[in-house]
DNA sequence: CTAAACTGTGTATAAAGTACACAGAAATAA
DNA sequence: TTATTTCTGTGTACTTTATACACAGTTTAG
């Protein structure tokens, strides 16, 4: 913490220099179901909660680089698609000292992504909705953010950032919004929906294995 | 700047201590049109470029409380409706020093506040759409954001802070949603939409001095 | 008192969303 | 190889929402 005089921002106050954290909220699409990137942290505070991967900015990083950093220490995963959600900056949501933080969220494929503990984190594990676990620091807050900002949206512009295969059935792209936006919709109507966006086109391939055998369609 | 060890954040990588800055969008509605409140700056870097208010966070302070409080040092203006908008970490969005900022946008009434130049602030206005100037800083692209933002909202919940009087007409509400959007909309089309939302009322009162007599509304 | 300007209102049409059922294709089991 | 199961692929009627549009009533200004 430093006085810097005038120069220090836009209009100047007295400075005050504070410890930046970028948090995020990463979804993956596993076994049919929406799940999220948690670790769980192996010492105090909150010694052995789960929470969400994040940690402090890089001096010289911007914020997403140092998200991608972060995620890439924690688990391998490597420029990926990140939003950013919101800030957070109570006094008190961190106990030991005054950290602001940024919450960002990023979608991808869980299968190409190994996840290893490291870094202070005793376990690394993908969540479904319907079974996770209370979150330390403010990060239930966070995550809650992030989902309702992933649902916006996804109502809004067709997001699906890596959470696909480059190929897909609609079938396949109804059930990750089913997941998502945690409602069902009729086929027909879906693919009506979907269509008429004009942003997808159909190989000419079908995808084997599957009873019916359903056309694969990629993005435009 | 600071190492500190394993407590600085929820996952631990080396600290970094930063400053950081709230900057904030104001808009007001007057002469029937949006308006946004500018400051011209009175020192380096940037002096004389108009830009948006704001400064460094305060030390103790929340990210809100930090906007309310610059903008109280700037204009008077005190307590009003803050909404986030967004961070900005670019590494050379500061020409002198490295600044992460949160901004905000403010919905407030220019009649209610005075608006006086303090603080290495020589000139401060109120700007139509239409007659912007170049901002310094990355501050273009922060009010871009700000009323993307702020359309945004609107469109979905209805939102208009203290931006009209406790009682106003549906026109006077009608000319301020077509102001921050941008387009015109039918008389009773608009009505229709406004009034099925169930969150206004109308008073027994009619607005004197304006032809055809119209009657006041408030909100539920 | 008259003219000018603004308010207040309903209906017809178009567009978008919702509900719904059956035949065809591929895999699986006999 | 055939029969059965399971999933895919498609159209239409209906409901809801959005859009286009004109005239009589009220108040101010002259």
């Amino acid at each position: 913490m430093s006085k810097l005089g005038p120069l220090d921002t836009a209009v100047s106050l007295n400075s005050y220099e504070c410890t930046i954290a970028v948090e995020c909220c990463v979804f993956g699409f596993q076994d049919n179901k929406l799940k999220i990137l948690l670790v769980k942290r192996s010492i105090e505070p909150f010694k052995d909660h789960w929470m969400l991967p994040g940690g402090a900015m890089g001096e010289g990083k911007t914020l997403s680089q140092s998200v991608n950093n972060v995620l890439d220490n924690l688990t391998g995963i490597k420029k990926i698609v990140l939003e950013q959600v919101a800030s957070y900056s109570d006094v008190e949501r961190h106990p030991v000292k005054r950290v602001v933080s940024i919450s960002f969220y990023a979608l991808v494929k869980p299968e190409n992504y190994p996840v290893i503990p490291k870094n202070y984190i005793s376990e690394i594990k993908w969540y479904g909705l319907d079974e996770l676990p209370n979150l330390g620091f403010d990060h239930d807050q966070l995550l809650e953010d992030a989902l309702r900002k992933l649902r916006e949206n996804l109502k809004e512009h067709l997001v699906f950032g890596e959470l696909l295969p480059d190929q897909f059935t609609l079938t396949e792209l109804q059930e990750l919004y089913e997941s998502i936006l945690g409602e069902k919709f009729d086929r027909r109507n879906f693919r009506k929906k979907i269509l008429q966006m004009g942003i997808l086109e159909p190989t000419n391939q079908k995808k084997l294995g599957v009873k019916g055998g359903p056309v694969l369609y990629r993005r435009t």
